[in-house]
DNA sequence: TGGTTGCTGCAACTCACTTGCACTTGACAC
DNA sequence: GTGTCAAGTGCAAGTGAGTTGCAGCAACCA
């Protein structure tokens, strides 16, 4: 909680004007425990303030995608998600089966970059990786579908 | 060439129908050295069937993925874009600065498979990544955007 | 307290992709 | 060859995530 309070002063200091409906689409998105969807922030908003338009989602969305304060991954739903980059950076494995999502740390990666960058010379920026496959579970009693 | 007149068959075997179309929107992919969008492909298929309807493409592209004979990725420009999979599996580097993109082979991963295995549990199935980043040429003298 | 400019809500739009439906046609039987 | 019929197609309308033009509103600064 209160984590993003933060992210209103920096937003704040470049110049970004404060509404209140960019702090509680923060309080949305910082509330959810992991990633939500423009839709559910909308949803969850309107709870407490009917009017929010999902125009202004998205456009926060955008605002917050560039100054990387907030991350935007196709976790192959149809609809991008997002979450808050303070909870520190990190990927996801996603089990095709029954749907669970695995957090995997960010320096896992690392290995892989440095392959990247002396086999390509390519400077790989993997910010938010989502890996699909199947998890332990579902490797040993397949079948429990989920969506 | 002519390598997708194996799928044809194949397509045939398990008791899918031959029709002109689809055989022209196999060519069309098997035709075009890279990725090709679902646009394209009907754009290339028109200049010598102007009946072809976009939904046709879209539905025989499924059928090809449902039979794991071609790949969808979303190399980030708003459209999915296939290739076979005849051509070998491999991944992609995608310049965010240029637009270039690198074929990664697919045994690169391997690790980064292996150690996901070992410290989740979790049984990776990387078909088709797509990583952004910058490749030698941008890192050297950025700015040359091409979108 | 007033000005200006960034932000919002609204409504209409875009664009990739999907779907319902009637017509067509490939494949197979005879 | 001819008949049969489900699979496949074209058409047109629909869906749904995301975008945009615009008029009015309000956060911030002076």
């Amino acid at each position: 909680m209160s984590h993003h309070h933060e992210i209103v002063a920096a937003l704040q200091q470049i110049g970004y004007r404060l509404t209140p409906q960019r702090m509680m689409i923060l309080d949305a998105i910082a509330s959810s425990d992991r990633h939500i969807s423009a839709e559910e922030i909308h949803d969850t908003v309107r709870v407490a303030y009917p009017y929010l338009d999902i125009s202004t989602v998205y456009r926060t969305l955008d605002l917050l995608k560039g100054l990387h304060l907030a991350s935007e991954t196709d976790l192959g739903r149809g609809h991008a998600q997002y979450e808050l980059l303070s909870k520190g950076l990190h990927h996801h494995l996603i089990c095709r089966e029954c749907g669970a999502i695995l957090d995997m740390e960010n320096p896992f990666l690392d290995p892989l970059r440095q392959a990247i960058g002396k086999e390509y010379d390519f400077h790989a920026e993997i910010e938010h990786l989502a890996v699909f496959g199947m998890c332990s579970g579902c490797k040993q009693n397949p079948g429990n579908t989920r969506g």
